[in-house]
RNA sequence: GGGCCGGUAGCUCAGUUGGUUAGAGCAUCUGCCUUUUAAGCAGAGGGUCCCGGGUUCGAGUCCCGGCCGGCUCACCA
């Protein structure tokens, strides 16, 4: 027999000579007159003499975690909605049967006591318990108490153990549920509305990414998981609801990284008659908002960096590359950027600067707008550790945000680099139907090409702008990455609560 | 997909140049202990060294292949 199953054999021979004196295995209920959080919230105040004199009576419950035992006494750690409390026992106090009960009891078993609370010697809020009560039995043992649960795979594939024996996980992702709602209240409080749109989509649009394909039978049709929500959306405000959000899932069919997860949370909200220049003044009240209302501050430290998320610069992205040019003699003009020979050169300085590492190559046939892209984020995007808002991008990596008035081939948009990741993404919507036309044709050109990413031809949507969609400004946000800085984690996985894993072959039987 | 690193008891980890029967702490079991807190004391049990081949008198250790994971690069948000 393995030890394992030993130990389950074991407890539940425990469990059996619990049910022999008379408690149940596994009661209904349990009515409880506090948790954890209220009697710390009312007694870790009081002192030894105002309990002894008050002796407050309660019943709690919670999952037990340390055990020490004294012959015929004994104290154990009850945990409860990350609070513990100590319970302290004594067979005088419990009786044959409800010491003999105790004695049954494991580490990681559900336990209800009653009784009153006291100071021990050290000076240690403790219940005195009267009455100790099975719960729920820990059939299997739980990680060690004081180094947790430290295997990072179990971690990931079994999340209730690394939350049991982790406090600090269940700190973040209390932080990630408190950033979630500290977005919806600020949003609401703008005028928001919350909306659900298509996750199963006939077209995946909105965005430059693998889909995943599923199908649905009756109708037999094939379907795609969103990489977006953007066109619902925007349709959405063509029908009238000036201000809407959304906070749901994503799906692309892409590499897993510690910033990127198969399906990740996004934020999207559509202001209408704004544009984006809006946008940024909204998104450097937002971030410390909801920053403050997570963490209780807007300076997180993140690795060796001390984020401040109230503070803001704004480069151009033609600015930011120079900004961050590591060399004065080669560094590009401004003019250089419109011409695709002199940005070459650009280009070829860059490598000549680097090692073999950071080679920036460009595939022939790449669109100047592509380039310059790729070439900031080479250039930039991991040197953004403050939080900087990039504006201005090129037309052919935009589909559907409006040209500036005075350079066509540059349009509103913008994105918020935080830690050097990419936060934001947000532009003045594109509205006008024949333009969006021509952008959808230049994407399927690429697709012709053997751009995979390259948006496809959404005839519903074009013929959605040609009722005529307001001049409208739209931001994505990565809640995921958000919730990175805000709790300091270096990977998304430790902000998703249970990411995407290969499967275990054959998970180890628990019973039988 | 490429590179680097890792997988040893339920958990956290040692394991030397390839050499006796693979160790420790916690947890478990037995005994003692009625204010402890990583409780303590005495004793005991517990191993598919990730899997499969190979080299060798001998493999946890070396080689090859595979599985799973981490970091990183590429791709992407």
């Amino acid at each position: 027999m393995s030890f394992d199953l030993e130990l389950f054999e074991q407890r539940r021979q425990k469990l059996q000579q619990i049910e022999a004196l008379g408690h149940e295995a596994y009661p209904h209920r349990f009515a409880y007159t506090h948790t954890l959080e209220q009697i710390t919230a009312a007694y870790s105040e009081k002192t030894a003499e105002e309990l002894t004199s008050e002796k407050p009576s309660v019943r709690i419950c919670g999952r037990m975690q340390s055990i020490r035992g004294h012959g015929k006494a004994g104290f154990a750690d009850l945990v409860q909605g990350g609070q513990r409390l100590q319970i302290y026992v004594r067979k005088d106090a419990l009786g044959d049967n409800g010491f003999a009960l105790y004695r049954l009891l494991d580490l990681g078993d559900l336990v209800g006591a009653e009784g009153y609370l006291f100071r021990t010697k050290t000076g240690e809020l403790s219940l005195h318990a009267t009455t100790v009560s099975l719960l729920a039995k820990a059939m299997l043992p739980l990680p060690e108490k004081w180094h947790g649960l430290q295997d990072v795979e179990a971690r990931y594939r079994q999340r209730y153990l690394d939350l049991i024996a982790n406090p600090e996980v269940r700190r973040v992702f209390a932080a990630r549920s408190r950033l979630v709602r500290a977005l919806r209240e600020a949003l609401e409080r703008r005028g928001y509305m919350e909306v659900e749109t298509p996750m199963m989509q006939p077209m995946a649009g909105g965005a430059t990414a693998h889909p995943f394909r599923t199908h649905h039978n009756a109708l037999n049709l094939d379907l795609y998981l969103r990489i977006a929500p953007e066109l619902y959306l925007k349709r959405l405000v063509v029908g009238g609801f000036d201000r809407v959000y959304e906070i749901n899932r994503n799906f692309r069919n892409e590499g897993i990284s510690t910033q990127h997860n198969p399906e990740f949370t996004m934020l999207e909200f559509y202001q209408a008659y704004s544009d984006y220049n809006d946008l940024m003044e909204m998104t450097e009240k937002l971030l410390p908002e909801v920053a403050e209302a997570t963490c209780g501050t807007t300076t997180l430290s993140y690795g060796e960096h001390t984020i401040d998320l109230s503070r803001f610069s704004r480069f151009t992205l033609r600015e930011a590359i120079r900004e961050f040019w590591p060399e004065e003699s080669s560094r590009p003009t401004l003019e250089d950027f419109s011409d695709p020979q002199r940005t070459g050169a650009a280009i070829e300085a860059w490598n000549r600067l680097q090692g073999e590492h950071d080679r920036l190559v460009i595939p022939a046939g790449t669109s100047q707008g592509a380039t310059l892209a790729h070439l900031f984020e080479t250039v930039c995007e991991r040197k953004l550790i403050q939080p900087t808002l990039i504006y201005e991008f090129p037309v052919e990596v935009s589909p559907l945000a409006k040209s500036k008035k005075d350079e066509p081939g540059w349009v509103e948009r913008f994105e918020l680099f935080v830690a050097g990741m990419e936060i934001a993404n947000a532009y003045s919507e594109l509205n006008d139907p024949e333009e969006q036309r021509r952008r959808f044709e230049l994407q399927a050109a690429l697709k012709e090409k053997g751009d995979r990413e390259a948006h496809v031809m959404d005839e519903d949507y074009i013929r959605c702008l040609s009722y005529g969609m307001p001049p409208t400004a739209g931001e994505g946000i990565g809640i995921d990455r958000l919730v990175m800085i805000l709790t300091g984690s270096r990977s998304i996985r430790d902000v998703i609560l249970f990411p995407l894993l290969r499967p275990e072959s054959s998970p180890a039987p628990a019973a039988e």
